[in-house]
DNA sequence: GTCTAATATGTTAGTGACTAACATTATGGG
DNA sequence: CCCATAATGTTAGTCACTAACATATTAGAC
């Protein structure tokens, strides 16, 4: 099912939302830099510990996106005769090609006030841990140098943020487009 | 010449050389997290406001190395018919190739406390935006769409960046070698 | 040398992200 | 209904970084 019932939820996970939420309404009335962090715990009805409980930093209300463990299940999931470049890039675009546009849509809107911000470059990679860690861990199991694999991983999230970020500025292009030219520059088609 | 005497420097040199040692000997001595900028700033001899005159930030004054714009400066001279991977990898070679051993060392000291530090993750990205903006300008001289040019550039540079922190952790690795490898993985090879 | 304008620094007071320690309340299984 | 535990609140603090304004220092004109 596509909406779960607000009701079915646990407190946790009921908070965890109202942050999110508030969080990201904030950002696009006043912008991510003048939003502070005590008045989105005030909207989401919670105090400022809890939502540094729930997040790690201000940057992850904005970033901490579902897919990324999605993203990382899938790629420890491809074929192991593939290359690294390609298994990251099926990864995502099979990640990436069954969620709801719903959600494809929010995406858009968390990616879209990254673009706007200066203080926010580089901002997908730092949250993209366990996705590089993911990549490294598959690209060891395919008997690829460690150093090496985490130099590939690393370089593609970042190639991949640049490119999220300026599909989120423009209307027109469709996700899928944006990742496949983004993962040709990159040496992943 | 290679030694520039001290006292030939004006003050604001001095007072900036002054800081990035007491930063570095401090981050050596203490770590990076456990050093204060407030701190750096009474070794240096001067007020933290000071500091943040010559430095934006805590992370320049482990980053901000004189590289970046020689980096810069040596890919835009590059041949207009090289690819755009080829053409960042030859600049960085070529410049790191021609400064002295001296440098390389205290280059090398740098990047080790940034393989050290997690919250340093990202730190040399973060810190290159002059490298990353000459390539997209070389790269768009030669025709290459702007999007793609920075996509390509970010992706080097953050891979880059892993590549030089695992060189400065291990002493046995020369730059050149590890320069090679890297570019080798990132595609300019 | 002295005077002066620009340069470089100091002081103070503050903001905002983030943390630690401890008290308090809500929730869900028995 | 009771109780262990999960979830949140409160308070007080640290630290990177900034703004506004005062002060000192330097470098060149004379």
């Amino acid at each position: 099912m596509l909406v779960t019932n607000i009701l079915d939820m646990s407190r946790w996970d009921r908070t965890h939302d109202a942050l999110l939420q508030a969080a990201l309404e904030l950002f696009e009335e006043h912008g991510y830099d003048a939003t502070g962090t005590a008045q989105i715990a005030r909207r989401a009805g919670v105090s400022e510990m809890t939502l540094f409980r729930h997040f790690p930093s201000k940057e992850a209300l904005l970033l901490a996106d579902p897919f990324d463990p999605l993203i990382a299940e899938a790629v420890l999931a491809r074929p192991r005769g593939e290359a690294p470049m390609r298994a990251l890039a099926g990864g995502i675009r099979q990640t990436l090609g069954e969620i709801d546009s719903g959600s494809i849509d929010a995406l858009r809107r968390r990616l879209a006030i990254v673009a706007k911000v200066a203080s926010l470059q580089g901002a997908v990679e730092r949250n993209s841990t366990a996705t590089i860690d993911a990549l490294v861990a598959a690209q060891e199991d395919r008997g690829v140098n460690t150093v090496n694999a985490r130099i590939a991983a690393t370089a593609m999230i970042s190639g991949l943020g640049v490119a999220l970020a300026e599909w989120a500025g423009h209307e027109h292009v469709s996700l899928p487009d944006a990742l496949d030219s983004a993962l040709d520059v990159l040496g992943g088609a």
